[in-house]
RNA sequence: GCUCCCUUCGUCUAGCGGUCCAGGACGCCGCCCUCUCAAGGCGGAAACACGAGUUCGAUUCUCGUAGGGAGCGCCA
């Protein structure tokens, strides 16, 4: 049988991580089994649902590479027929009309919490009951009174649960719109999941879910319940955590197989290996090895990874991404030197192409003033000497290439029986302001031949000017 | 309160009764390399929550305890 899994994810705010791991162990587990993957955008939430949302999951969930082959489906498209699978259960006697008040309801709760016992539903209405004038019923599911439900989790095991744990649950509002237990059962069954892969935050769902796919004349599907992901302090994740979308990564320079491999070693391991391509991945992921734990989110940890890949990955594939950067920030990556070169000297010297863009304005814009500290102690008056010396050797290079500006970078150190430091420091500073930057021929091939020559020049006034003034 | 679930270094994890005075990775510390910052190389500190069983033998199996999480909605 084909293996059919789903992502649904409610659009009541952004794709955060944790939905996206949930969102890449199910669609790992199509792809792994020649499957089907579904996205499903569970929106009968009217009020708290939103477009933004909704435009959100999806724009995450392509930055990443999950596609969908089945969807997106909509909830909100599908009323008519959760309503019918109502009609249907009331016509069996499986469901029934409720005409009890909230506030009744709520008096219960109360009275059972004081007793400390499990708040639910007592079954007032569940013999039949007189329509009250003035109230539209909400409709429950005809639990089992008997009984039990048992299910064997693909990630946790043997789960077991006895029936007078669980109460009727209402399936219909008064105003006829279907609830959350209900609509997934009538989708998944009618979409034809066969594994469904989600947060452990609804293991307590399951049962009763269970129930009703008995009622329905289905057979349930079988249930991964992953475990969820908690901030780097190891509380519950939330805003203050800083980034939490998906989305965040993006714009924070994380690369998308960077933060892929991180979410995948995230409650799931293959050995001793922590790198994973996506084709990897695919061949050994099986949602049967996912841990039982919550996990802590770890950003430094994701920080390497994402370095490993910066420095991996074909240059020409992290300059596409870079340029998106680049364009975010408003600045021409036509105005310096090709990115791929760009990236071939920084990746190993950056965590993010967020950092990569930020140390590397210097090669695309101009350069307005050195850095306090770092002119203050390199171009000082020592610095004329050496600084005039390389300036002149460079003017005279042929060629504008590594090998051959590091060349002429040690020549004149043995010229002058200088250390490196004395003449590469004051020449990385005339080149981009500060005190650190790629090793000094790297720095200048980057910067160009005109704009170093020109920069050298304008170093070197500097140097005279403040001999002057001192 | 009740029900369900979880528990190996700071963090992510390996371990599926002896191979474990517990292995890898991130981070941290030290050394090396070095024109700055990185990267890289080498080395180091760092964990089986606790208590009973079962067993010749438990990190591995069972049960308790403690701690943590989730659920108990006319939210999903």
């Amino acid at each position: 049988m084909t293996i059919r899994t789903r992502f649904a994810p409610s659009p009541t705010g952004y794709l955060h991580v944790g939905g996206a791991r949930t969102a890449l162990f199910s669609w790992l587990q199509a792809r792994a089994n020649g499957g089907v993957f579904i996205l499903r955008i569970e929106d009968t939430d009217l009020e708290r649902s939103t477009p933004e949302s909704v435009q959100a999951i999806l724009e995450g969930m392509e930055w990443l590479g999950l596609d969908y082959d089945e969807g997106p489906f909509y909830q909100s498209e599908r009323f008519e027929r959760y309503a019918e699978v109502v009609e249907k259960l009331l016509a069996e006697g499986k469901a029934y009309r409720c005409y009890c008040s909230k506030g009744r309801i709520e008096r219960l709760r109360e009275r059972q919490m004081a007793e400390g016992v499990k708040p639910r539903y007592d079954g007032h209405c569940r013999e039949g009951s007189e329509p009250q004038p003035g109230v539209k019923p909400v409709v429950r599911f005809r639990n089992p009174r008997e009984g039990g439900v048992v299910f064997d989790d693909l990630v946790r095991g043997r789960i077991t649960i006895s029936n007078d744990e669980l109460d009727d649950l209402v399936i219909a509002r008064p105003d006829g719109s279907p609830t959350y237990n209900f609509t997934v059962v009538v989708d998944d069954i009618d979409m034809g999941v066969t594994q469904v892969i989600r947060g452990d935050d609804h293991i307590n769902n399951t049962p009763r879910q269970i129930n009703i796919y008995q009622a329905l004349g289905a057979t349930p599907p079988e249930f991964a319940h992953v475990p969820m992901i908690l901030g780097d302090d190891g509380a519950r994740l939330s805003k203050r955590h800083g980034a939490v979308s998906v989305l965040q990564y993006r714009e924070d320079g994380y690369l998308p197989q960077a933060l892929l491999n991180y979410l995948v070693r995230l409650g799931w391991s293959h050995g001793d290996r922590e790198v994973f391509s996506l084709f990897e991945m695919i061949e050994l992921f099986d949602i049967r090895d996912v841990n039982r734990k919550a996990s802590a989110f770890n950003t430094e940890k994701l920080d390497w990874l994402n370095q490993q890949y910066l420095k991996t990955l074909p240059p020409a594939e992290v300059a596409r991404q870079l340029a998106w950067h680049f364009e975010q920030a408003g600045i021409d990556p036509e105005n310096g030197p090709p990115l791929t070169d760009l990236v071939s000297v920084q990746a190993d010297r950056v965590k993010t192409l967020r950092e990569m863009l930020v140390q590397s304005r210097v090669f695309y814009e101009s350069l307005d003033e050195f850095d306090a500290g770092a002119a203050k102690k390199h171009l000082r008056p020592v610095a004329e000497t050496p600084l005039r010396a390389i300036g002149e050797r460079l003017a005279g290079l042929a060629k504008w290439e590594p090998q051959r500006l590091d060349e002429a970078v040690r020549i004149t150190v043995e010229e002058l029986e200088l250390g490196m430091g004395k003449i590469a420091q004051p020449l990385r500073v005339a080149l981009t302001g500060t005190a650190v930057s790629p090793s000094i021929d790297k720095t200048l091939w980057l910067v160009g031949r005109e704009r170093s020559l020109e920069r050298i020049r304008r170093a070197l006034e500097y140097v005279l000017v403040r001999a002057a003034n001192p």
